[in-house]
DNA sequence: ATCAGTTTCAAACGAATGTTTGAATCCTGA
DNA sequence: TCAGGATTCAAACATTCGTTTGAAACTGAT
């Protein structure tokens, strides 16, 4: 037994999660897989929540840093100018995709966040947000000033949609199996995949709502 | 009580699937909030994966026979001629967001819907590919005779990653919500806005994909 | 070698789960 | 009107859940 019993139990509990969902998963499975006593996850993080919290944070707030780094490394570089949508969503998105291709516990991770963001667990829910108000809102003010035309509305469901494809992309391709054979043994073709597509979808011309409010000015091409 | 047993389970268990996912949405819930009595559940389905069975079966038969018959339909009036990737993928993806539209029991199945093709129960899934097969099928054949440049593999990609943005667009906006004010009340801005991404999507330029094998002769627009 | 602090262990806890039971009640057709 | 099947009901069933307990085993410094 190389690694201490606390980090057995965060893999662990990270790959069941993945497999069995959250609440299916049960601390006996948790620590039968990782060779524990089943009082070693109360004696170690508290209570289940609390392990759940961990296996997030673990991974989370390092992903999340990866990801402010990486914008005010392209801020940096453009002086102050506008940066590329492309570049954005670039770096976004990219970080996320590059941890699950990173190892097969990356990948793991990324397929459980995918799956959590719909998931209605109420404190689930709650500390994602807290972790993410961050990052949105650099990101937020990114795209602002390279798009200051689109609606902010506009760019805030388009991101929403980005993350849906996101998810799918890396949340496992169970989904995707029984709609034909797939090789998905290639991250970095994946990668490629999504980005065209995502970037697709970001400069598609805005559609034209028909709002009860006053019409925003129209703009035809998002960037 | 107007309605029977039967339904007002279906219906209970339909929004209480939603707001609290499967596993944790109990049976006493269930019949209480449908006020019925705790065994009815039993009395009616036999178990409570035979319910889930038949809350997903009473609306998803019925939406994949939309979804066949809107391809029937464009295809008759095509007499033979390929049709347009923007009218297959409309034909798909818009009768999901019409029935999440029609009314808030529909919202909530579609919510509910998009949410379970990652979940990892393995009953859940196996039903779900096998009441998808037959559509699939042929939106496949369709897809491949409008756009027979596109290796199959790119497009069944792409359909993935539209119906992870599809997930997310009906599957609650609560993770959009904490991105930003959101206003989620319009289902037509919604279709609208979804359909501009998705096609802007399946319309990105193909992705260079440096394979291990041989590499597929190159198109530079998929549509 | 001793001992305080940490970690592990087997066993049990109460609460909650899905399901079953058998009697009571309702409904319908003759 | 009344028998008989369909439905509802309160109660209990066996399991399983997350958590707690108190003693045993281990660890490293004095």
């Amino acid at each position: 037994m190389e690694i201490d019993t606390r980090s057995r139990i965060l893999d662990a509990a990270e790959n069941l999660f993945v497999e069995h969902g959250l609440d299916a998963t049960t601390m006996r499975m948790i620590t039968a897989d990782a060779k524990a006593n089943l009082a070693a996850v109360n004696y170690h993080f508290g209570s289940k929540e609390a392990l759940i919290e961990a296996v997030f944070r673990r991974r989370l707030t390092w992903l999340n840093e990866q990801r402010i780094a990486a914008l005010d490394a392209l801020e940096a570089e453009a002086q102050g100018a506008p940066l590329k949508p492309r570049q954005i969503v670039e770096s976004f998105f990219g970080v996320a995709i590059r941890l699950a291709a990173s190892s097969p516990s990356g990948k793991t991770f990324m397929r459980l966040l995918g799956r959590t963001y719909t998931e209605p667990t109420e404190f689930v829910r709650r500390f994602l947000a807290e972790e993410y108000a961050g990052v949105i809102a650099r990101y937020n003010a990114a795209f602002f000033k390279a798009l200051p035309d689109v609606p902010k509305e506009e760019f805030l469901w388009r991101f929403h949609f980005m993350m849906g494809a996101l998810s799918y992309a890396v949340s496992g391709t169970d989904a995707l199996r029984m709609l034909g054979p797939i090789d998905d043994s290639d991250p970095e073709a994946l990668y490629t995949r999504l980005m065209s597509f995502l970037i697709g979808g970001l400069r598609a011309p805005l559609p034209e709502i028909q709002s009860q409010a006053v019409r925003k000015p129209r703009v035809k091409r998002a960037a």
